[in-house]
DNA sequence: TGGTATAGTTTACAACTGTAAACACAGCTT
DNA sequence: AAGCTGTGTTTACAGTTGTAAACTATACCA
């Protein structure tokens, strides 16, 4: 249960690459972002070892070259980044930060649906049922 | 229009109470602030002083010191944090940082309720509506 | 087996951040 | 009027970040 380490924005690109697929060389990573991020092969080496560092990631050798793997969990992460994202804009307040979100961003009416879904469900959790141990 | 500056996590302390109270000078900024965020007064001094460099915030003198008041708004902010935060974490997927947040966080029955109305606002609004012109 | 391309490592460097000490200046007090 | 006191301003300093060049070592080709 590592703790995780603080991952710059630039870092989380690279991060969520090797989240989606990996093992993978720095290769594959260099083509799969220097073009879509317009970054130097060796700004994204950098960042690489950074994480290395950082021990947000591992290796292995392969002959010439490394694979590298995540040592943090995607899931880990995002919590930590929602949670201090949700204290630094909205001081913890959940409900401003959906209103927000719900008002600002455009929702597919298949998306609005599945929330309303998500929410009816997280309802049915929390409404105060008599336990029935077992 | 000014465009918004990049604030720290720091700076939006500060930024957030300056929203909430304003004129304020910086003997009140530090009193409110020094404890709850465990800083000394100069290094709110020292924040104050980037937001004024950074035209996040401006100052009238008012004989021995100044008040202070934003000139960016909290909404064009947090509207600005909401969209890097979405693309950084989620590659701007809104409604994977909705699920998300629905199963991390805890939400009264109230608030639960709160957000399905907004979704269901939200939901007619895009319904495909003949427009009727007047 | 020697040379070379190439993957990884080190070094660089300015801007931004968190954290704060040192300094300067203008009113207020005596 | 002179000094003190409390504001604002400058300077400091190490760590992080974005960006990348320079360097090194080694696996593979000829």
């Amino acid at each position: 249960m590592r703790s995780i380490p603080k991952i710059s924005d630039a870092e989380w690109e690279i991060m969520k690459l090797i989240w989606r697929v990996n093992p993978i060389t720095s290769e594959e990573i260099i083509i799969s972002l220097s073009g879509k991020m317009n970054w130097s092969a060796q700004t994204i080496k950098t960042f690489i070892n950074r994480l290395l560092k950082k021990g947000a990631i591992g290796f292995e050798k392969t002959g010439r070259s490394y694979i590298y793997y995540p040592l943090v969990s995607e899931k880990d992460c995002i919590r930590a980044e929602n949670k201090s994202f949700l204290k630094k804009v909205y001081n913890g307040a959940v409900g401003m930060l959906f209103s927000n979100f719900i008002e600002e961003e455009s929702l597919s009416e298949k998306e609005i649906e599945k929330l309303q879904d998500l929410l009816a469900k997280k309802k049915t959790k929390i409404l105060p049922v008599k336990k029935i141990e077992r």
